[in-house]
RNA sequence: GCAAGGGUGGCAGAGCUUGGUCAAAUGCGCUAGCUUGAGGGGCUAGUGGCUUAGCGCCUACGAGGGUUCAAAUCCCUUCCCUUGCACCA
C-alpha cells in the first residue's frame, strides 16, 4: 500500500498538480497553523492538516485553482529550551526521543544547536506531511526566522506602531529570578503552567507615618478589620517605593522588589517596636491594635495579616485563642441564614476547636464562598449593594484615595524553574504591548467576525467572546528566536504576534526569498500588498510586479485552519491583526477550528508514552487510512479517537472495495443491471453522493466518512448478495472520486484499475455530480420491506428450530382495505376520529371487530406513518421481485400470496399481515 | 471563582434546532456458529430485561420535578465532567 502511495505522490509531484499558478480561474486560498519544530509530528497535529488537504483537495475537484502553503514556525524560547535540554542531556528528553520517536542518542546529539534542531525536525515533519499525501504547494516554504520573513514583520510592526497599535507599559510575569527572564510551562518543572492571580495590599496608615499593608482578597471586608496580625518572631523592614514608606516582614523585601523596582530597605525593626505603632483603619479611621500571631507566615504576603474576625474564622478563633479583651466584631455583610457574625456561627456549629483545627479551613472555605455569592453589604458607603460587585467597588475606592495597591502572586505556588529556582511574579517595566484594547480595532475585528464563516458555528461564539476580552497583550519578550522589533533592537517580537498575517507572506514567498534581503523594504512589501506607488517615483521592477500579482489573486484568504486552542490566542490575533494591516477586501473569510486526537481514548502525552508519531503511523497503516482515521474519528469540534482496532477496520473494509472493484473491472463494458436491487443501489449511492458536498462543505468528515465509507460498504455487500449478476464498475465510476479528497491514492489507484493508465488523475478530475433523477426513495422504502421480511422470516426459523430447510415459506400482502385504514389513520391522527371516519367507509366496516386493535397500534407510532407509506402495489412489486432472492437464501421456494386469496388453513397466519409488513408461513 | 460546552448502551459516537418513525444509526468490542483460516483472517447471527412463529410488554438516554395524548428531544432544580481565563507555543 505504501508503495503505491508514494508512486502516486511522485506523478502529483510530477504534474506539478499543487503549485497552482495565477490564471483566470477561480482561486481558493487555505492555509492550517504552521508546525512548531522542536519534535516530531504525530497523528494528532495531522488532524489539522488533514482536514486542511480534503478541504483543498475537494474545493479542486469543485475546479477551484486552490492554494495550500506549509512554513515553519521557530519563534520564541521552546526550540531554545529543547536544544538546551538535549545539551544537559536530560536523561526525559533523550528518554522520549528515543522510545516514542526512535530518534537515537547519537542523532540527539546532534540536535543541540537550535538551528540544526529545527532543520531536522522540520524535514521530518515535512517528509511526514509528504507522505500523508497533503496537497502542499512547497515551493513557498520558510521559515520565520529567515531574513526575508524578519523584513515582512518589521514592516508589520511599524505598521501597528504608526496606527498606534503599540503601548509600552509594565507587566506582571511568572519570573526566575536565577535565570532572570519570564517564564512558561516548557520553562518548569513538570511542564507547570505558573497562572497569575490579583490581589488586593490594603495600606492602613501610621500616626508616625508610612504604612502597614496586608494582602488579601476580600478588599470589601476592610470596615470589619479590628486588628493587625503580626509573627512576634519574625523580623520587619521599613522599606521605600512609589514614593511611600512601608513595613514589611524582612523575608519579603526581596520578593516584593520584583513588583516594585524602586524599593529600597531603610532598616529593620523587631516585632516590639512595630507593635507599639499606632495604625488606623484607612476607610473608618478606627484604630487598630496590633496582636501577636505564629500562624502568621513572614514568608507570604507581607508578613502582616488584616483580621476581620466577623467575617474570618481564622481570625475569630485567633482572637478566641489569644483571649484579648476589647476587641469587638464588626459586622460587614449580610448572609441569609446568619447572623451578625457568620465567622463565629459557622465555627462554632462545626466545633472548630482552634486556629490549628483543620476544620478551620473547611469553615473557611465554606464562609468565604457563601458570602462571595450570596452576601450583602452591610455598612459603608456601598451598603445593601451585593458582594461580588461591591468587592470591586471597594477596592477602586481604595485605590483611587491612595489606600490599596495592585499585587501579584502565584495562584499555583509554589512553583519552580528547571534552574531549580522558585518562581516569583515580576513587573516587567518597559514592555512593549499590541493593545487589542483599543475600542475602534475592536470594533473592525467585530465587523470582520461578522461576516465571517466559522467552523463548527459552535466557535464563533468563543472567538466573539475573546475578541471582547483581549487588552493589551505582550508582545515581546528578552530572548528567543524571530524577528527584532524594529523600534527596540532589544527585544523580539513574541511568537503569537509573528504569526498574525504571516498567510500574506506564502502569497509572495517563492519570489521574496530570491531578492536580496535589503530590497525587502517597507517600499516592497506596501507595494505588493497594497499597491502603494513607489515613494521614488520609479516604476515597480519585475519582482514587485510579480509579489503584487500573486498576492492579489490569492488573496483573501478563504479558510484558515488550526486546532481549536488557538481559538483563545492566535485566531483572534489573526483577526485582529488583519483589519489593522487590510483593507475590508482582504480580510479572511473563514476560520476552521477543530478538535484534538486522543489514543485509543486517552489523550497522547510524553509522560503517558502514547504518542503515535505521524510518520510511524503511515508506515503501519498506510497514508489512506491514517488520513481517514484521524478526521473519522469524531466532529470537527470534539476530540476524536484514533483506536488501532478502527484503523485496522478501515483497512480490511478498503481490502473488501479492492475486492469488488476486481470484479467491476472484469465486467463487460456497457453491461448493465435493470434490477430493483441494482437501481437501489445507485438510488443510495446517488443520494450519499448528493449529500456529501455539503457535508465537504461543512467540514463534517465523520458523517462524511460514516456516508461514503462504512454506509455504502454495507450497501454493497447488501447489494451483493441480493444480486444475481451484480455490476459494479458505474458504481465505482461514482464512488472513487467522491472519496479521492479523503483518500487521493487509493482514489488514484482505484481509477486506474478501473479506467486505465490513460484515465488521468482523479485529483484533477471533477468532483462527481449526483443525478437528482437517479435517487428513488420508494425504492429505497421498497428495498427495506424486503429486508425486513427476510429478517422475519429468520427470526421465525430460529424460533422454529428446525431440523433442515422448510418445505416453502408463503409471504401473504396485506389486504387492500388496510392500507386505507392506515391512511384515515394518518390523516386523522386521532384514535376516534380514525375509528369514526373508517367505520364510514362500508369496506372498512365489514372489518369492523377488527378496526378499533389496528387502529390503536398505528397510534403508538403516529409519527412514522407519513413517511413510512408505501402503497401497496409497490410492497407487492418489491416482495415479488424478492422471492427468488429468499429462494435462494432460505433453500426452498418462497412465493408470495395476497392475503385475501389465502385458504383457510392459511388464514391464521395470512391474517397477520399489515401494510409494511408481509405475514409469513412456514411450512415444515 | 467566572465563562462556554457537555453528560445517551461495554467503549467511541449519532440523535436532540423542527417532541412521536428510538431500545436508539454507524464503528469498535464482546458472544455464538460457520469457514481446516492459525500470528492486525473472513462470513453469518446475536449483544437492556421478560416473552413470542415475526407480535408484544417492561425498564432505560447523569439525578429529581414539570409541560404534553406523547420527551433522550421543551421548561425548572440539582449533581458531575471538559475546556478557556492570556502574554505561552
Amino acid at each position: 500500500m505504501d508503495e503505491i502511495a508514494i508512486a502516486w505522490q511522485k506523478k502529483w509531484d510530477s504534474a506539478g498538480v499543487f503549485e497552482p499558478a495565477v490564471s483566470s480561474k477561480p482561486k481558493f486560498y487555505l492555509t492550517a497553523a504552521f508546525p512548531y519544530p522542536n519534535s516530531p509530528q504525530h497523528i494528532g497535529h495531522a488532524r489539522t492538516y488533514t482536514t486542511t488537504d480534503i478541504y483543498a483537495r475537494y474545493k479542486r475537484m469543485k475546479g477551484y485553482n486552490v492554494l495550500f502553503p506549509m512554513g515553519f514556525h521557530v519563534t520564541g524560547t521552546p526550540i531554545l529550551a529543547m536544544a538546551k535540554r538535549i545539551a544537559q542531556k536530560d536523561p526525559d528528553i533523550l528518554g522520549v526521543f528515543q522510545d516514542i520517536y526512535g530518534i537515537s542518542n547519537e542523532t540527539a546529539a546532534t540536535l543541540t544547536d537550535p538551528i540544526a534542531l529545527v532543520m531536522h525536525f522540520s524535514n521530518e515533519i515535512e517528509m511526514g506531511m509528504k507522505e500523508i499525501g497533503f496537497s502542499i504547494d512547497w515551493r513557498r516554504k520558510f521559515y520565520s526566522n529567515d531574513p526575508a520573513f524578519n523584513r515582512f514583520i518589521e514592516w508589520q510592526f511599524r505598521l501597528l506602531e504608526k496606527k498606534g497599535y503599540i503601548k509600552k507599559g509594565s507587566h506582571p510575569v511568572p519570573w526566575c529570578p536565577s535565570d532572570n527572564n519570564s517564564v512558561s510551562a516548557h520553562d518548569t518543572k513538570g511542564d507547570v503552567d505558573p497562572t497569575l492571580e490579583e490581589v488586593t495590599l490594603v495600606k492602613f496608615p501610621c500616626a508616625a507615618g508610612g504604612f502597614f499593608i496586608a494582602s488579601t482578597y476580600r478588599p470589601e471586608t476592610i470596615y470589619g478589620v479590628t486588628n493587625i496580625w503580626a509573627n512576634p518572631s519574625a523580623k520587619y523592614s521599613k522599606v521605600s517605593f512609589g514614593g511611600a514608606e512601608y513595613y514589611i516582614s524582612s523575608a519579603q523585601v526581596e520578593y516584593f522588589k520584583n513588583q516594585f523596582a524602586d524599593l529600597r530597605a531603610l532598616g529593620e525593626l523587631d516585632f516590639k517596636a512595630l507593635s507599639g505603632m499606632k495604625v488606623s483603619n484607612p476607610l473608618t479611621g478606627a484604630p487598630l491594635p496590633i496582636v501577636p500571631a505564629t500562624f502568621v507566615d513572614p514568608a507570604h504576603g507581607t508578613g502582616i495579616v488584616m483580621s476581620v474576625p466577623a467575617h474570618a474564622p481564622y481570625d475569630y478563633l485567633a482572637l478566641r485563642d489569644a483571649n484579648l479583651p476589647g476587641i469587638n466584631m464588626i459586622n460587614v455583610i449580610a448572609l441569609a441564614g446568619f447572623g451578625a457574625f457568620p465567622a463565629k456561627e459557622i465555627a462554632d456549629q462545626m466545633g472548630v476547636k482552634d486556629q490549628n483545627d483543620p476544620k478551620a479551613e473547611e469553615a473557611t472555605k465554606e464562609i468565604y464562598r457563601k458570602e462571595a455569592h450570596e452576601g450583602v453589604m452591610a455598612i459603608g458607603k456601598f451598603k445593601g449593594m451585593k458582594v461580588s460587585i461591591a468587592k470591586d467597588k471597594v477596592k477602586e475606592d481604595l485605590m483611587s484615595q491612595g489606600f490599596a495597591l495592585k499585587f501579584h502572586e502565584i495562584a499555583n505556588s509554589p512553583v519552580f524553574c528547571r534552574c531549580g529556582a522558585r518562581i516569583v511574579v515580576k513587573n516587567v517595566i518597559g514592555q512593549w504591548f499590541i493593545d487589542y484594547g483599543d475600542p475602534e480595532w475592536k470594533k473592525l475585528a467585530h465587523e470582520c467576525l461578522g461576516a465571517m464563516a466559522v467552523l463548527p458555528e459552535k466557535s464563533k461564539g468563543d472567538l466573539n467572546y475573546t475578541l471582547d476580552w483581549l487588552q493589551k497583550k505582550a508582545c515581546s519578550r528578552a530572548q528567543g528566536l524571530g524577528t527584532k522589533l524594529p523600534f527596540d533592537q532589544s527585544q523580539i517580537i513574541e511568537s503569537l504576534s509573528d504569526s498574525t498575517i504571516y498567510m500574506a507572506f506564502y502569497t509572495i514567498a517563492h519570489i521574496a526569498r530570491k531578492m536580496p534581503v535589503e530590497m525587502l523594504n517597507d517600499d516592497f512589501f506596501n507595494y505588493a500588498f497594497f499597491g502603494t506607488p513607489l515613494p521614488s517615483g520609479q516604476k515597480p521592477n519585475s519582482e514587485m510586479e510579480a509579489a503584487r500579482k500573486e498576492f492579489s489573486y490569492w488573496y483573501p484568504l478563504d479558510s484558515r485552519h488550526s486546532g481549536a486552542d488557538l481559538i483563545y490566542n492566535h485566531l483572534a490575533f489573526f483577526i485582529f491583526n488583519h483589519v489593522a494591516i487590510f483593507p475590508r477586501g482582504n480580510w479572511p473569510r473563514q476560520i476552521v477550528a477543530n478538535g484534538f486526537v486522543t489514543m485509543d481514548g486517552k489523550k497522547m502525552s510524553k509522560s503517558m508514552g502514547n504518542i503515535l508519531p505521524l510518520r510511524k503511523a503511515i508506515v503501519q497503516y498506510g497514508a489512506d487510512v491514517v488520513r481517514f482515521s484521524v478526521v473519522n474519528g469524531a466532529e470537527l469540534k470534539e476530540d476524536s479517537d484514533f483506536s488501532q482496532t478502527a484503523a485496522n477496520g478501515v483497512s480490511t473494509r478498503l481490502r473488501q472495495f479492492s475486492a469488488l472493484l476486481g470484479m467491476a473491472c472484469k465486467e463487460k463494458p456497457g453491461a448493465t443491471d435493470n434490477s430493483l436491487a441494482y437501481r437501489w443501489l445507485m438510488s443510495r449511492l446517488h443520494s450519499r453522493i448528493a449529500q456529501s458536498e455539503s457535508l465537504y462543505e461543512s467540514l463534517s468528515l465523520r458523517e462524511l466518512g460514516q456516508e461514503l465509507f462504512f454506509n455504502t460498504s454495507n450497501d454493497l455487500a447488501w447489494y451483493m448478495k441480493r444480486s444475481q449478476n451484480p455490476r459494479l464498475s458505474e458504481f465505482f465510476k461514482l464512488w472513487i472520486p467522491a472519496v479521492a479528497p479523503i483518500m487521493p491514492h487509493i482514489a488514484e489507484e482505484f481509477n486506474v484499475l478501473l479506467n486505465g493508465e490513460k484515465a488521468g488523475l482523479v485529483s484533477t478530475s471533477a468532483f462527481p455530480q449526483a443525478d437528482k433523477g437517479m435517487i428513488d426513495t420508494a425504492l429505497e422504502l421498497m428495498e427495506e420491506q424486503v429486508v425486513n421480511a427476510k429478517f422475519d422470516i429468520e427470526h421465525i426459523l430460529e424460533i422454529l428450530k428446525m431440523p433442515g430447510k422448510p418445505k416453502s415459506i408463503t409471504l401473504f400482502a396485506a389486504s387492500e382495505w388496510k392500507y386505507s385504514l392506515k391512511s384515515i389513520v394518518a390523516k386523522e391522527r386521532n384514535p376516534s376520529a380514525a375509528i369514526k371516519a373508517a367505520m364510514a367507509v362500508p369496506e372498512l366496516k365489514k372489518h369492523g371487530a377488527e378496526v378499533p386493535k389496528i387502529v390503536a397500534s398505528y397510534m403508538k407510532n403516529i409519527g412514522s406513518l407519513d413517511s413510512s407509506m408505501l402503497g401497496r402495489g409497490k410492497e407487492i412489486e418489491a416482495l415479488k421481485d424478492a422471492c427468488a432472492f429468499y429462494s435462494a437464501e432460505f433453500g426452498c421456494p418462497v412465493t408470495l400470496a395476497l392475503e385475501e386469496e389465502a385458504s383457510p388453513e392459511q388464514a391464521a397466519k395470512a391474517k397477520n399481515a399489515m401494510p409494511g409488513k408481509a405475514a409469513i408461513l412456514v411450512a415444515v
